[in-house]
DNA sequence: GTGAAAGCGCTAACAG
DNA sequence: CTGTTAGCGCTTTCAC
């Protein structure tokens, strides 16, 4: 690969012309320079540069899971409002693991100029290490529960999950279930702290054996969901923290025969491609996903562009419960 | 941040000491320097070893689409396989963008020691430069026409669409429609020829007004199922190219109000995540996705780590109907 | 406008 | 085993 020794070289000038010429600025020897960038097919060395420069014009994003929807919705809002900037997007995935994600933050944080990330959990330090070290960040869904204060876009879990068991409960439904997610990251935390909540302002007593705690994947839906199933008093009604666990749950429900929503009704946190194909349609808590992501680039993109210090941003945004067809009144014959 | 000199200082050594602790060799003031890394939170910097090495440790890897599952379950494949060897994966998302992916892929060529893509399109030239200038590469799932021999996994595209158009003759469908992919990309071509040539084998006529060119987006299944549904003569079944269109089918085929299989059989190509929970239960070629990322990337290690000449692999995967109950027979009435 | 030269932070060859 | 030094490829003073 020629550098830019070599094209200096081969047009007969120095190397601070070319990199005039590089940054646009005009030089006399122009054409020379132009042609023999061409013919030796140089390419500016983009390691070099960022050595030289500290700026890599990239972002990182580390996101828990690439194959949840949610997440991959998230990255295109965030590509979509980045992309104008010139900035590329390097995408990272923790795959819900802890040491992977830290190496993935060392990792990035050193090759980007700023860093987007849902901590896998509120207890996570490395993103605050980063944001002392000055290192642009923002949190996005979830956030950390230590440390300095970081830019963050969240969505009002809360409100979700009380609009879910308010719906389940103008049916008529007491016996509840939930299924929450990782209790130590933020929405599985705000998820399941709500649904306890909601159920307390109705006054209505919850049985433990009714709350359990999933990891937001899809096999702890299923087991979960199966285990509810076994249980001598069943509940009429379940909310599901995330769309995976919802997955799982309904394919839980399939193997066992149950009838949605005739047996049991069923309303799920994000909503899901195909939601409105399954039998029955799926009832969820839906939320903005892409702007989600949207609004977390442009605050980072806001502070890297910044020259003096930027406040905080807090921003939440609004979900909206569709009811669909996996919601309907308490079974005949239910304990009320 | 504190640099290499700094520790050296800081510990009393030359920075020549400090690299070779780091690198794990023995020296005599091993702990002075340890604590001056402690006391310091020295990193060493990324960029500036690779610039001086030419190693990134790490591999890129760049797909159309991060939201189409199938590319999603690819890269778990690929990390899952690549992790041991200490390796980070970057990822890059082109969105189905041509002048994206260039960029991606200079990106990355010159930030990782090696790519794993699926071009968007045959013709694309960039692999070819980035193989010519030695760079490692494989192709999975798609690769490009022209230019050197280059690594690569497939599946068997070709027995897959063999197969569903088997099925669907066997339980007596002619009036078979098909929505192809890119027809320039690798699995979009193949797809499409092997459909023609499927049907030319029982002996059957295409009406070429039931064979679609979509482009292997949602909509594009969405729009193409809709027009198919609105001609005089409709088929009985269709075979869709790619998971993403298959579900812009059935969205439209809801829409419509179309029974499924009674008024058309449906046949899909790559599995969905909840493909059982569907009413009904869709019939799919379905392939070993994460398996297929995975064999890309020990193709990708292997070449890695060879101190010589690798010769050239191309792998071709299996894959497999699963019928399930989204096909059944012609309806009563229809032209046979 | 232009070129010489320093330096970003690290590693490796070399001499001790 | 240790330190000195050159150099990866680029940008940016600085003097002309």
């Amino acid at each position: 690969m020629a550098n830019i020794q070599d094209v200096a070289k081969a047009a007969g000038v120095s190397t601070a012309s070319v990199t005039r010429y590089l940054a646009g600025q005009r030089i006399r020897s122009e054409e020379a320079v132009r042609r023999a960038i061409e013919e030796l097919g140089y390419r500016p060395s983009l390691v070099a540069r960022s050595l030289k420069s500290g700026r890599h014009q990239s972002i990182g994003v580390i996101v828990p899971d690439i194959s949840n929807p949610f997440f991959a919705a998230l990255v295109k809002g965030i590509e979509r409002e980045v992309r104008p900037h010139g900035l590329q997007v390097i995408l990272g995935n923790s795959d819900e693991d802890a040491e992977r994600e830290e190496a993935l933050v060392r990792e990035l944080a050193q090759r980007t100029d700023g860093l987007i990330m849902a901590p896998l959990s509120e207890n996570d330090e490395i993103p605050d290490l980063l944001a002392q070290a000055g290192h642009p960040l923002v949190f996005v869904d979830r956030e950390t529960s230590s440390g300095p204060d970081v830019d963050r876009v969240l969505v009002d879990n809360t409100a979700g999950i009380r609009q879910a068991v308010d719906h389940l409960v103008g049916l008529g439904h007491t016996r509840i279930a939930t299924i929450s997610g990782r209790v130590d990251s933020t929405p599985g935390r705000m998820r399941h702290e709500a649904f306890l909540a909601a159920m307390a302002g109705h006054g209505i007593d919850v049985d433990p054996t009714l709350v359990r705690r999933g990891d937001f994947r899809e096999e702890s839906g299923r087991l979960h969901m199966a285990d509810l199933w076994r249980l001598p008093q069943r509940p009429t009604a379940v909310v599901v923290a995330n769309n995976l666990m919802t997955a799982g749950a309904l394919v839980a429900l399939g193997a066992l025969g149950v009838r949605v929503p005739d047996e049991l009704s069923v309303v799920g946190f994000d909503d899901l491609p195909l939601a409105t194909l399954l039998d029955p349609p799926l009832t969820v808590v839906s939320r903005p996903d892409v702007e989600e992501g949207a609004a977390a680039a442009r605050l980072l993109v806001e502070r890297l562009h910044a020259d003096e210090h930027v406040p905080t941003a807090h921003v939440t945004l609004p979900v909206e419960l569709l009811v669909r067809g996996s919601t309907g009144p308490v079974p005949k014959g239910s304990p009320a």
